[in-house]
DNA sequence: TAGTAAAATGACTGAGTGGTCATTCCGTGA
DNA sequence: TCACGGAATGACCACTCAGTCATTTTACTA
């Protein structure tokens, strides 16, 4: 195929748009965002945003999705290789507080993406929720296999999943908005700490 | 004071907005709503909504500060009356919970400005942060004096709070996206179970 | 180097909206 | 019943911006 030179311009154009409205997008939310602001931080004209994407909404979904992707796949490569469900947790969350200290621009879209979801329930574009919930589900498994195996009490498996993801999401929080004054292996740690141990004396 | 009459109309008037703000704003954002549709929903023309409030986002404000303090005084009316760090936390989360099931769209706003908060950090609005921390630094209190006592473990209690916010919030959106097939009370035991005792064997 | 086709550009358009204000409505008091 | 003044109205204005497309630039080939 000679199509590969053309594709490989493709793809690096595509990207660096993305890469470019990931940024805006963070900045000034959806609606404050104008393509404009776009081309021009991604150093081309506006015309040129319509011969890679077909509209704004686009362009915002395809980096979304690509976040996500790449947050998930990061996660699951480093679960993989920990053994013993302590640990797993402990990668599980080190891994996605780096990712979004890394990307901070994409937790905010990320962020309010979900927020978007809500008004819609049922109704939810499918691929986006479906990434979001996967990473819950692999959770799921790791907490549902240690129960079997008598490593934790046996909770809820999904609840616990999703309380772990917000836990971690809170912290990432709250270390966005300046308002953890601890190191990140503070933070980490007084959260395994809190999942595994609970607050009980 | 003559003035009566007119402020309790003026109070009237005010109300109605404001609810209908909150319906518009929480199923559309505050980019994709517009005067003329809280107009509508409020039965009022547009140029009435600038006789109440000087702009789209006074309003906007307003209905999420009138949100924020209603919650808070009824989480801390009810938190009061309560005996037990985890009763009182078993309070604290079934308010909070049932607050926003009784006001959904109410949520919608408040997730959605936390959101709008993390691009500026630091520079953030005064207020609607101080009403927001507000809750966190009550359960911090609560957390301390309980830790004094010995009733509970002494982890960081700042962070712990945060913790118990977040991991609240997370159970309200599961129970609005309906990924949670529980019932309330469930997912309220299964909480107040992970926190206190956390998820070791 | 000339010729060509694809890529890139950015001025432009048309739809939509926050906010204004001249006009109308209505309650009240004489 | 009438006149007055504040409350309410909605047509309108000024402006923004997603998306288009005629034109220019670039990259490649013979």
């Amino acid at each position: 195929m000679s199509r590969t030179k053309q594709d490989v311009v493709t793809e690096f154009r595509c990207a660096e748009i993305l890469d470019a409205a990931r940024k805006i997008f963070a900045a000034q939310g959806f609606s404050d965002t104008t393509m404009e602001a776009i081309a021009e931080q991604a150093r081309i004209a506006k015309g040129t945003l319509y011969l890679y994407f077909p509209s704004k909404r686009d362009i915002y979904l395809a980096a979304l999705r690509q976040g996500i992707r790449l947050l998930n796949d990061d996660t699951n490569r480093k679960v993989a290789g920990a053994a013993g469900v302590q640990n797993q947790l402990r990668i599980f969350v080190t891994t996605r507080i780096e990712y979004f200290e890394q990307n901070r621009e994409f937790f905010l879209i990320y962020h309010s993406e979900i927020g978007n979801l809500l008004p819609h329930p049922g109704k939810q574009s499918g691929e986006i929720v479906e990434l979001y919930l996967q990473q819950a589900h692999m959770l799921e498994q790791i907490l549902r296999t240690a129960a079997d195996k008598g490593e934790i009490r046996d909770l809820r498996p999904d609840a616990t999943a999703f309380a772990v993801c917000d836990l971690t999401r809170g912290v990432i929080m709250q270390r966005m908005l300046g308002w953890s004054k601890a190191e990140l292996q503070d933070d980490i740690r007084h959260l395994i700490d809190m999942i595994w141990r609970g607050i009980a004396a």
